[in-house]
DNA sequence: GATGAATGAGGTTTCATTCAT
DNA sequence: CATGAATGAAACCTCATTCAT
């Protein structure tokens, strides 16, 4: 049964203050609570009636705001993407040497990911629908632009001081990074229970940050070509 | 493709003769048409009606053979993981030496996730849903161990032969591997539409591909601490 | 009859007209047509189905108001508890002295039970039950509470004036009094069947009514012991 | 799901000896295995799966044997029946004195619906479907006649011997007995719960049992009409 | 702008029963 | 006699959504 329906004639009406009259606030919270649903359930799992339940507000309102629970859920994820690429720009590191710099961005990222579970969980959904929402956004691949801004300018300071190898551009190094940061959030699960390890326990926890850096920085500063044997 | 493996999409289509009375079957085609279905659109999204329309068996039979959707999950679960250990027991790196073994052996294990992507969804789902099915499932654990083994093998011979470095264990470079390999299929759709690139297509599909074993092989061959700068 | 006793068959066939947004009045149309056919059927006979297609509302609506099949029971039984009590109330005996008190409790009670067979329906087929459902609903034993109180008082008052035997508590006299009330109701088809009599049907109906006034007082004006022989 | 069905392909297969080729012994088991579930369940809630389950034999067996579930149900109740008669007939209080002799019967009326509560079940499952199985069944009539023979012959002696009221027959005292003995079995939960206590468990059982006697013989010895006022 | 009541379509599951050997 | 496999029909329940005020 759904709990946003009315089972007994007396059903009950929590927190009735501060309720009425805001709609920037009402919206928002909708949005807040969506987030939550969506990342913990996945699009067809979320009830757009749990959705309404967490909320001071009621269904019907959802539908007033948002039209339908895939608007909804498109004004989620473009809530999430914006507010993860705002972090990401929060990250400065261009005052280091580029080695430095590289490896603390790495870092950051992975602290960044593990803050923000929800977001990752997000992404995850949105694959697992093939990314035919994230597709339906405009400004999207806007608001994704400056992720790999900095770290074009640290790669090419580093190679251009001649300690990165140079058949490698900004993009692999994202995707490098991005694929460790994503995993160890978002198969946590499986892996943490199938090695029986919980990758988010110290001391592993911060084993696992450190040696992100280790391996990103190693690639970048091994010369090209040396890791691959004459064949 | 060997008996263990994923059946691919579409291999259950054949002839619709020879119908009746074949449990086995009868079982594994459900089984099939499962995976697909489960792994393309979540366990809520998936409709058992869906699975029972692809099959040429009703909706009736995958309650007598499962009893429940989430029985079926489980199986499906189950098999999945199967399947992709006994192929990976199929890779044989241990005549080479350390460093190609290794590189091989990550080249390898990406090839596999290109070609399991329905594995690969299915993990994905499962950790959207914390892991809960896959904990009840016994012998999941066992089903896994043989993962790190012969990882483990490789990397004891390299660092017996002063060749790799020593901080580090099976567990991270399968971690490492792991989380590179599933993070190019489990998000391609996010990652290729935001950077506007296909990872599956060439030549970035060759270049990620080399790309991982560059990456595991400088650094296990790089000195331990040596990318650390002194603090 | 009273607002709080058990609508009757056919009480709500009436008016098509005025029919939506009175949610009160759906929700007691709901219990009403639930109460007779759970009665009529059973709790696993009963089917949602029927009770919606004799309702104006539809099967849905009985589930946004009760949830489901088993509280839509819990409170067909609830209600139906109620409603008899506030009726056993409606007795009034304590004017008159012990034995006729006694007596016309017994016969009013006997008619009740005639005129509420759907309530000892209920109350079968929760025995069936084995009592699980009722055991749920809290403020059942309250609800019950003043069915024996007027017996205890008129028993008092008789034993105070010498008249009732003392080895006998308004526990046994109630005991007695449903056990011949709830029979002749309950197993009206089996009895009436086998000895080929109509137990609600004149004269036997007549006669059957004041036996069991005869049953009672003459066992609570019987000396204590007498009819037992000296064993 | 059901539990007779498949459900993984290496089902359980136990108690595997003693099984084949003795039709009499299946046919008694499915009817013993079935009035358990009938008496326990009901007819609608009774499963068919669950029977065979608890059998040695499968469902298709049942089938095989009785036809429907109909069918087995007509037979569990004729079978019942006559047991009990069979049982009745054991009753020897002839050589007794009335008095005595209808408490004795009293008595042991009330123990032998004690011991044998399935049978009181399958009576008020009868009548929840208002009597429609038995009326079914040919000789059922027949089966039950002996019941009041006894007590017609005790009863007459009595009235004879100047002891007992005369305005009351074998049908009556069989009325009250079995009503009082079945409510005893029948409505044990809900009147055990609602007033807190275990009819069946002692002192209370004991004076339960003594109690019957009491109100019988005390109202076969009372005058007739003494008890009635006159109005 | 806001709301409780209402809902059609479709979801998962279960039922007694029969088929084919 | 015996059986595992199979099944159509219908059961209970849930979904996102809209109505009427």
């Amino acid at each position: 049964m759904k709990d946003g329906e009315l089972i007994t004639s007396h059903s009950v009406q929590q927190h009735e203050t501060l309720r009425k009259r805001d709609p920037e606030r009402t919206r928002a919270e909708i949005l807040a609570v969506s987030t939550e649903v969506f990342a913990a359930q996945g699009y067809s799992g979320a009830r757009v009636d749990e959705i309404a339940d967490r909320t001071r507000t009621t269904k019907r309102m959802i539908y007033y705001y948002f039209g339908s629970k895939e608007q909804l859920y498109l004004a989620v994820l473009k809530k999430a993407y914006s507010g993860i690429r705002e972090a990401e720009r929060a990250i400065q590191v261009c005052s280091l040497e580029p080695t430095e710099a590289i490896r603390q961005l790495a870092e950051l990222t992975y602290d960044h990911h593990v803050r923000n579970s929800d977001f990752i969980r997000l992404v995850m959904i949105e694959n697992i629908h093939r990314g035919v929402f994230i597709r339906q956004i405009e400004s999207m691949r806007e608001i994704v632009e400056p992720a790999v801004g900095m770290l074009d300018e640290i790669l090419t300071r580093g190679q251009n001081e001649g300690v990165f190898r140079h058949d490698v551009d900004a993009f692999d190094v994202h995707l490098l990074i991005s694929a460790y940061c994503v995993f160890q959030v978002a198969n946590q699960y499986t892996f943490g229970y199938l090695f029986g390890r919980d990758l988010h326990a110290a001391p592993l926890s911060g084993h696992l940050r450190s040696m992100l850096g280790d391996v990103v920085v190693s690639w970048l500063l091994a010369p090209e070509g040396t890791a691959r044997p004459v064949t």
